[in-house]
DNA sequence: CCTTGGCACTCCCGACGCCCGAGTGCTAAA
DNA sequence: TTTAGCACTCGGGCGTCGGGAGTGCCAAGG
C-alpha cells in the first residue's frame, strides 16, 4: 500500500505539523528531516499521499496538512512510542497512590494527564459494575429521612438521601440495614438489577418500598466524570474562535459519558488504547478534535477510562503514553486496595 | 456631585454599551434615548463624565465606554432593578426544591443562574460552619478501614475514609460511634475546633488517634464550589482571545474559594448583593471581569454564595436579580429542610 | 447662562492594490 | 528514478486611501 518513503514522509509531515501548527512544505521536509531527498522528489511523494487521501492542502500552493485518515494511518502504523523515564513513571504512581480519597485520586489523575499531554483530560469514575458492595449502612437523620451509604470495593462511597412517607423507628432501621447487608454484601453491583432486586424487595416484606428506593439508588454512580484543564483547549490555535461549543459539550456530564462509552467501544481490544480522530466522532462539536483513551481495571473488570482531548493535530505518542501510564497507575492503586482488603 | 443630566447620560451609556459592546457616541444617545438633548449638549456632559473618571475613550474620536468607576456609580446609584415575574420566580423555586440531593441543588442553582444571566455561574457550597451535625456514623469496611459519614443540618453528606494502624472490632466501632454521637450530635460544626476537639479526644480514651482523625475530617467540606457554563465566558467578545487565563483560574477550586470569600467580605451588609468590578479584583486574571454575588443563609447564618461572572460590561441589573432570587431560593429550601426536621 | 448648530479635525476600519515568499506541478536532463 | 529548473498560484503583509463616526470648539440664539 504505502512504500517506505511515503511512510517516512507521512510521519515527518505529522511530526512537523503537530509541533508547528503550520502546513508543511517539501522544502522544510527535505531540510529538517534526514530523508536524503530533494524537495522535488518529496513533492511527488506528497502528491501521492494526497491522492491516497492522507494529506490535504488548505489551499493551492500551501504546504500539506494531515487529513483525519492520515492521522489514522500515523497512529496505527507509524507512531514511535517512547516509554516514560522510570523515575517519572514512579513519581506519577506515587502521586496517584498518595490520594486518600476516590475523588482525589481521579482529580489528581486528570490533572496529571492534562499536564503530561498539554491537553484537556477526562477521567471516567469507576463504574460500580463489577465492583462489589463492601459495606452498606443506613444512617437515620430524622424519623423520615435516612441516608444510604454504600462503600464499594473500588473505594467509592456513594450516599443518597431517602425520604419515607411514614416514620420509622431507629431499631427498625438497623434491623433493615442488617437484612440488607446479609443479602447484598459482596454481591457485584451490576448483578443488582431487575429480578434480583424485585425478589429481594419481596422477601424483605413490609419495607418493600423503602428497599426499592434504596436499591435503585445503589445503582447510580455519583459523578461519573472529572475534567481537568479545559484551559488547554482554549490555548490551541485551532480553537481560538470556537471554544464555546466544546466547553458546552464538556459541561454536560451525560453527553461526555455517552461519548466516552462510544470511544471505548471502538477499542481494538479491551486493554488497548483507543483513539478517535476528528470526523470519526459522531458529535458535531468534536469534528475538529481527537481523543486518546485508556481503560483502567479493577480486578479483571474494565472500570473506567483516562482520556485526553485536543485538536486532531495532537501529539498522539505523548498522549498515548500519558493515558496508558496513568490508567495503569489507577489499575494498580485499585488493585492494591483490593488485595489489601483481601488480606484481612 | 453628579447632576441629573449626567446621571441620565451615564445610565444611557452603560445601558447601550452593555447591549451593543460598542463605544457609544453622543449622536446615538440623543437618538435612542429620550433625553431631549442635542448631540452637542450631550458631548459636553460626556466630557464632564470623562473628567470625573466615569467614562473612557478607547481612542480619540471614538465613542465613550464606562470605566470601572463608572460601572461602580451605575450599580450603586443608577441601576434600575426590575423584579422577576412571579411565575418565573415560582418556577425557579420549584426547580430548586425539586433537587433531591445537596449536590444536585447546587448544580441546578448554578445552571439556572448561568441561564438567567447569560454568564458563568459559581455557587459556593454551604460552609459547614453554623450547620449542626444531624447524624454521624462510622461504617466499617475492613478491620482497618472505616468510612466516616456525617450528615449536617444543611443536608450535606460528607464522607471520609479513615485508615487505622491497628485492627478494630466491629462492636468497638459501634461503641465508638455511639460515643461520638453523644458528644457531637447537634453541635454546630464550627464549634468543633482546637480545644473542643482536643478535650473530646482526651475523654474518649484509648482511640484518641482515631478520634483525632475523625474530627479533623469532619471539618473539611467536600467540594466547595460548583461552576456552570464556562462556555458563556468564551462567548463574550472581550474574551475571544484570552479565555485561557480565566479557565485556568476557575480550574483551581482553592483560588475560586479564596476569591469568593474576598468578594463577600466586600458586601455592604450581610444580606446585600456584593458586586466587584474589574480592577477592584486582586487577581490579575479578573481585571476585565465583574462578579455579582448574593449570599444565602441557613437558619440565620450566612452559608455560601450564588455568583455570576462576566466581563465588566455586564448586565448588572439582570445579574443582581438572578443571584438574589436564586440565593433566596437556596435559603428557602434550606430553611424548609431545617423546619421540616424541627417538626419531628 | 445654557443650549445648539456648524465646522474642522482626528482616528479607526475596511477595501484595494501591490509585492513577496512559499509552495506547487510539470518537464527535461542526469 | 531522481533532480534541477521554471512558470504559476495563492495567501499574507503592507501602505494607501476614503468613508464614517465621533470629537472639541466656537459662535449664535433662546
Amino acid at each position: 500500500m504505502l512504500n517506505q518513503r511515503q511512510r517516512d514522509i507521512l510521519r515527518a509531515v505529522v511530526d512537523d505539523y503537530v509541533s508547528t501548527a503550520e502546513p508543511v512544505g517539501s522544502r522544510t521536509l527535505s531540510r529538517k528531516y534526514g530523508l536524503g531527498l530533494s524537495p522535488a522528489t518529496i513533492r511527488n511523494a506528497l502528491a501521492d499521499l494526497e491522492d491516497e487521501g492522507l494529506l490535504r492542502q488548505p489551499h493551492t500552493s500551501a504546504g500539506r496538512v494531515p487529513s483525519d485518515q492520515g492521522y489514522r494511518v500515523f497512529v496505527e502504523e507509524l507512531m514511535a512510542l517512547s516509554p516514560l523515564e522510570p523515575s517519572v513513571r514512579a513519581d506519577l504512581l506515587r502521586r496517584q497512590a498518595e490520594a486518600d480519597d476516590l475523588r482525589d485520586l481521579l482529580t489528581q489523575t486528570a490533572r496529571l494527564a492534562a499536564v503530561l499531554s498539554g491537553c484537556t483530560a477526562i477521567v471516567r469514575a469507576p463504574r460500580p459494575a463489577g465492583a462489589r458492595i463492601r459495606a452498606l449502612s443506613l444512617v437515620p437523620v430524622t424519623d423520615r429521612d435516612l441516608v444510604l451509604v454504600v462503600v464499594s470495593s473500588t473505594g467509592a462511597v456513594t450516599h443518597r438521601p431517602i425520604t419515607l412517607d411514614e416514620p420509622i423507628a431507629p431499631d427498625e432501621v438497623s434491623a433493615l440495614a442488617l437484612g440488607l447487608r446479609q443479602h447484598l454484601l459482596d454481591r457485584p453491583l451490576d448483578a443488582l438489577t431487575g429480578r434480583v432486586l424485585e425478589s429481594l424487595a419481596e422477601r424483605m416484606g413490609r419495607h418493600r418500598d423503602l428497599i426499592r428506593q434504596v436499591l435503585c439508588r445503589v445503582e447510580a454512580p455519583d459523578d461519573a466524570v472529572v475534567i481537568a484543564q479545559t484551559a488547554n483547549l482554549a490555548r490551541q490555535p485551532e480553537f481560538q474562535q470556537r471554544v464555546d461549543g466544546l466547553l458546552d459539550f464538556l459541561d454536560r456530564p451525560e453527553r461526555v459519558l455517552r461519548w466516552m462509552h462510544e470511544v471505548r467501544s471502538g477499542a481494538p481490544s479491551p486493554g488497548a488504547v483507543s483513539i478517535r480522530i476528528g470526523g470519526e466522532h459522531r458529535d458535531p462539536e468534536l469534528q475538529a478534535c481527537s481523543v486518546v483513551a485508556a481503560s483502567y481495571t479493577i480486578g479483571d473488570e474494565v472500570a473506567g477510562e483516562v482520556a485526553v482531548l485536543g485538536p486532531t493535530r495532537l501529539d498522539y505518542a505523548t498522549a498515548v503514553t500519558a493515558v496508558s501510564v496513568l490508567a495503569a497507575g489507577l489499575s494498580e492503586v485499585f488493585g492494591a486496595r483490593l488485595s489489601g482488603e483481601g488480606r484481612q
